[in-house]
DNA sequence: CAGAATCCAACCGGATACTG
DNA sequence: CAGTATCCGGTTGGATTCTG
């Protein structure tokens, strides 16, 4: 929700609505921003990946952070957890439909730095 | 950077580049995302606001956070401060055309949250 | 009005060690 | 391999008070 701002005599702004729950964007940065969610998706693009390898393509990040950050996703239906049981257990992690339609944005974002060097 | 991955005989996918600095999409997250900064600059995009309206458009954010969040932001040319000279002092916040060339993908990411009821 | 300063509890996240 | 458990220092962020 945006809030809604009138213009009064003076010229002077009126907020009239205020933002009580948080807006769109910022349940959006809830679920895609936060550290490494938009690197672990971007990273699912191009097929499962297992846990240890997503953890190296990330790059910087703990085990513990991707394990917590793995499970949110999932939770918000991001990605999909398969679990195989060869000796010892490996885990596919995959990207799910609806986590790819996130992948435009985080496209945009990305092209976004690259092109202002930041 | 994204790490490059290659296929060995057996079919287990070998990560070869490892990120080491941070990639794109997390440094643009920490200009665009943490708390508030999306929301910020979102509400500037009518015109100046001054930044008592704005800790009330944004809603939920301490006055503490607004004004540190404005000055990251001011430093990385999203927006700028200007003061005008009144009594009681008014200072009006503005974004730039820099921070215009991000609202396109707030927008997606508004419209992605929104679509999906998030 | 527009903050800066201070205090402090809560959370975050890295390192390490352990498990099935 | 794919995590979980624990420890623990650092950061975050709200509440409150103060200032020009």
């Amino acid at each position: 929700m945006k809030a809604s701002v009138k213009t009064a005599e003076n010229g002077r702004k009126i907020v009239e609505n205020i933002c009580t729950e948080p807006c769109s964007i910022e349940r959006g940065m809830r679920v895609l921003g936060g550290k490494w969610k938009g690197s672990i998706l971007w990273h699912l693009q191009d097929g499962p990946v297992r846990f240890n390898d997503l953890n190296r393509m990330v790059g910087g990040a703990s085990k513990k952070m991707i394990a917590q950050r793995l499970q949110e996703m999932e939770e918000n239906g991001l990605l999909t957890r398969q679990v195989i049981s060869t000796k010892p257990v490996a885990v596919a992690y995959e990207i799910t439909d609806f986590g790819r339609t996130a992948l435009g944005f985080l496209e945009s974002l990305k092209d976004w730095v690259e092109d202002n060097q930041l």
